[in-house]
DNA sequence: CAGCTTATAGCAAACGTTTGCCAAAAACCG
DNA sequence: CGGTTTTTGGCAAACGTTTGCTATAAGCTG
């Protein structure tokens, strides 16, 4: 800097007035120090300025690390969607894995204590703490995002979990399904209890008993989906009186478990009608293509992103704690009458 | 620190000494350090220690913002498994996209120059470049993954995409397969050259000519990979002497290409058989089951890190300039000896 | 116990910015 | 043209660390 104000024949407060803070200097000696800066390739280093300014402009994005997001199909989006919006607000995206183990919770608050990031994005359900550091009072604004966090004073943005699923058990009700098979996340996990929940709603609503639900699975985790699929199918096949209709929380289980069901010589929507969790693309390319609840990821990593910026800026959050965006059922040709 | 230092009795340095330099400091002092250090909740702060060190632990990847990473099987994967490698040592794992216009441009350079990153892993083949300032010449370590570009001097980590394409084009003809359809990415892409090229090899080894392969696609990107099957299904129903073997360059324009096919009546392997490239654990419950060509992403990412750490150690990167992982084929019902 | 070596602690100067405050220059006004 | 306001530029002090150098304390040796 003190090069670029050499050659432009002025103080190097003034160059870094001209570069930072636009208005606060002549344009006649900002373009001259334009020019000088871009002919020595002068970069200004950003932690000198984040050290003096005692901010960062990089946003952590806090992932359960037991998630495998080279599996599940909605982190990748949910990625992709977040630093898109990021970017345009001037900031950078930083990954940070929540794992089990105490060296992760650790790390990341030394990322938020240590005035590395400037807020973050948490899709997990714990808040590492640890030593008496906790991130929830690292005064770093967060949000949650899928999950449903507003009980720990976070702004989250979710979908509608539990009234899609209600809905769509509604409409294979409606359609004279009377035995259902779910097939279960993690189990107590949020999505899980939401969505089982929104079976047990549009069932209770039709006068039918929990009975006529089978949970299948619960003990893996989403990195698990199609083992999950795999298992669930197993078993299916043990059951007597087989359910008419499946509900599975994840496309990936679902398609492995209509693959294995398949060959045991069921069939789709024949025998068994299948609906599942997600909306990710490839169910439309299944035979036959699966019908699935479509998680608005982009929107919800958009409305993520600029509750954050929102925060940062401390711009009055007067919205609501819980921003909902609503899921979508896609309807495919994987849903039909039961046969008789 | 000067909270710590005065609570634990010491100087200032003394505390940095103890928190970053161990041994330097009396075993006794430190755990005092230590303790003050817990007691008030102190952490470093990671923008001061940059500056003064002049190093950041700050890793970007660099990805090719056409790249639609929620569709790709093959990115979120690499991300994980480098994030996974990065944070063992010491390093944090930092996105940037480099998409088409300046803007991304300037912002990686700003990056780079700006002292925000240690290193860079990158998969595009475009090195950013503008106003004379460029990537290449930043000082920054940098490995170029999945893409070779030893061309332009940057360690390299790929997978023999032409030789496992040649094999398994190989294999189709020991089976009799005389005519093929080859299913293209992006054109001119790396990727596309090597494995269009693998096949040209076998075709060529087998003494059959460059006309029994027919070519679709490689006019949009990997991001629309179920669109590539989709349009070359309607290309392959054009076709009056249809191919038996299809050789797709992505296991998503595989999946929406057989879909399709099976919809005209066409059975797999029966009438056609296909294999694809990537290895994405979807292809298992297709039906039939995939055969696909599984790239050793998880390895490719800690090799490229692996030799990211070396170079930025200044350890000798003696070794080759292009390291090589070999893809394997997952060998499933897709394939077959063609009819007659 | 004096004289030496070695281990440990402290001082103060960086690192590259931003910014409050003041001075100088320029512009405006009567 | 003198006086007043506004714009623009410069000085120097931070921001929170690390680290070369020096001073002190501790440990050893004869």
């Amino acid at each position: 800097m003190a090069d670029v104000a050499r050659l432009a024949g002025v103080a190097i407060s003034t160059v870094s007035r001209a570069l930072a803070n636009p208005g606060r200097v002549n344009e006649k000696t900002r373009a001259k120090i334009n020019a000088a800066a871009r002919q020595l390739g002068y970069t200004p280093n950003a932690m000198a300025r984040g050290l003096r300014v005692g901010k960062s402009n990089i946003i952590m994005i806090i992932l359960p690390g037991s998630l495998y997001y080279g599996a599940s199909q909605v982190i990748p989006q949910v990625l992709q969607s977040i630093n898109k919006s990021l970017i345009q607000g001037g900031y950078n995206l930083m990954i940070a894995n929540l794992d089990r183990d105490e060296i992760s919770e650790r790390h990341i608050l030394d990322l938020a204590f240590g005035g590395s990031v400037r807020g973050a994005i948490i899709l997990s359900s714990k808040l590492p703490e640890v030593d008496g550091r906790s991130l929830a009072n690292s005064g770093l604004p967060i949000v949650s995002m899928l999950l449903d966090m507003s009980d720990a004073g976070l702004q989250s943005v979710v979908t509608n979990d539990r009234e899609a699923v209600r809905d769509v058990t509604a409409e294979l009700i409606r359609l004279g399904h009377r035995r259902f098979f779910y097939l279960a996340g993690p189990e107590g996990n949020y999505h899980d209890v939401e969505r089982y929940g929104g079976v047990l709603e549009a069932l209770e609503a039709a006068g039918l008993s929990e009975d006529s639900v089978h949970r299948s699975g619960g003990h893996l985790d989403y990195q698990h989906g199609f083992d999950i699929g795999v298992q669930a199918a197993d078993d299916f096949a043990e059951l007597t009186e087989k359910p008419t209709a499946v509900i599975a929380t994840s496309d990936d289980m679902a398609i492995s478990f209509v693959s294995r069901i398949q060959r045991t010589g069921l069939s789709i929507p024949g025998d068994v009608s299948v609906v599942s969790f997600d909306g990710s693309p490839v169910c439309e390319f299944c035979s036959p293509p699966l019908s699935t609840i479509k998680q608005p990821v982009e929107e919800m990593g958009r409305a993520a992103v600029d509750l954050l910026l929102d925060a940062i800026d401390q711009r009055q959050n007067t919205a609501a704690v819980r921003t909902v965006i609503r899921s979508s059922l896609i309807l495919r040709e994987s849903i039909a009458a039961p046969k008789n």
